[in-house]
DNA sequence: CGACCTTTTGATTGGCGTCAAAATCTGTGG
DNA sequence: CCACAGATTTTGACGCCAATCAAAAGGTCG
């Protein structure tokens, strides 16, 4: 729970080869002129090793980023107590950083799970592109909408779930959102996942302690409804599993006003 | 923390009278004559009473709405066990209805809390007003941004902190909440505001049962941290309250990206 | 190989839930 | 304006799910 993990290195900038902008998301489905376009907005890409730091709650940063690739986290600490809350798990072409507060402030922090391969783009760039770019403007309202369907689920895991049902959410949601990237990517799909994060990552997403988490998992495996060691994961009985957790597939998916 | 409230109609439109559309959020900062352009965009108003039903989840509605006076909560069942999650405690300005999954289905409920009027839009017609009217959906940007923060503090409670450091955090938050709306409408503050949410919807924000919620309060009554009574919460010790609940004004204020 | 995570298991504790009933409040109809 | 029903708050007794504490076993990476 007092997040121990050593946060190895902080954000450094290299120039970089060309990051493929057209697969994030925020810019799917705008067209190939006005992405040309935009090109010019992408400015730094960055690599960072597993559980290195990429920004922190109270810093006001010049950056938002987009995940290329890699799994990360935004999360926050309580700072009474040292115990974490996970506010959010991302996976590529997830955008992190946007959200501060009226005086620029961003609350949370960020962090990788894995070594992952970041895309900074200056602020500043992105509310000029906000402006020009209208179809980038609805695109980001989707994502939101889609992050704060992830919010909601966590809140009422942890509100009004027991330890086993928020367990059994957490490992579907991670799953089937890992599925969709391999299928739209790859176009197959597989039963079973690479799954880098640790059970207390599990336990400070929904509001359990990494040792009960543990016992919950075990006893999911012991009833074989998922099988999950050595990082990763297969769901053995997705219908059991899904009820146990209420978790249907359209949680996960984009939300569209427009 | 079976919801037991009778929801005593369903939404029924009456055409209106005009709705002072220039006070709702969504809104604000529009230039005038924009504004005189939208405000075809507005169709009804609905006048509901206390504990009735905006919209259930499962449903597909081509309404949104802004709550223009009044107490409203949006809010979420588990079907398992009839407990109930609220996602959100809305205030007049706010907008609720426009988040749904991919096929258009709402995923969550949303009801009075008190006598409410809305103000309904359709659907259809927000969507053009974002195509047509860039101020709004930057402004709708914004909203959200607000909103995935107040859902991101209730998670932080229900997750990792305290029945008691929960507690007072809602307390908080409807407190800050409502003094802003009073101060902005009527640049006059009290130290006390009306409250008519029941201790059991407090706890289901925050995933405690309404005994327990009830306990709590009479403690930080006992340490008379705040005054409790009557659907009228006063913060006695704003300081110490807000150490107690790691509460700060800067959490409920707009995130402007823009 | 050695240091440090991470997982696993056991024993014990405690915060909050559950159950139940009384007291108080609120709104509605006579 | 009172009476009554239903909602909400309050209080007490008791139980349990998950936290805490502790330590061993297994993994991982330099």
């Amino acid at each position: 729970m007092n997040h121990k993990a050593t946060h190895k290195q902080s954000v450094s900038f290299t120039e970089c080869t060309k990051c493929p902008i057209r697969n994030v998301s925020l810019f799917k489905g705008v067209p190939k002129e006005r992405l040309e376009q935009t090109q010019d907005y992408r400015k730094n890409q960055i690599r960072l090793p597993a559980r290195s730091r990429i920004f922190q709650e109270g810093e006001s940063h010049d950056f938002i980023y987009t995940l290329y690739s890699g799994w990360a986290i935004l999360y926050k600490t309580i700072s009474n107590t040292g115990k974490r809350q996970i506010l959010r798990f991302l996976l590529p072409g997830d955008l992190m950083g946007y959200q501060t507060n009226a005086s620029g402030i961003i609350s949370h922090s960020a962090g990788t799970v894995t070594e992952s391969i970041l895309c900074a783009f200056p602020r500043n760039d992105l509310k000029n592109m906000l402006i020009d770019n209208h179809e980038i403007a609805l695109r980001l309202l989707n994502m939101e909408s889609r992050d704060m369907s992830l919010c909601q689920n966590h809140l009422i895991a942890a509100g009004r779930k027991t330890a086993k049902e928020s367990v059994a959410f957490v490992l579907l949601e991670l799953f089937y959102r890992v599925q969709n990237q391999i299928k739209n990517s790859y176009h197959v799909s597989s039963q079973s996942i690479e799954f880098p994060i640790t059970q207390e990552d599990i336990g400070d997403a929904v509001g359990l302690t990494n040792v009960h988490v543990n016992r919950v998992i075990k006893e999911l495996m012991d009833e074989k409804l998922i099988q999950c060691h050595k990082k990763r994961l297969s769901i053995l009985d997705e219908k059991k599993l899904s009820e146990l957790a209420e978790f249907t597939p359209d949680m996960m998916s984009d939300n569209p006003l427009i």
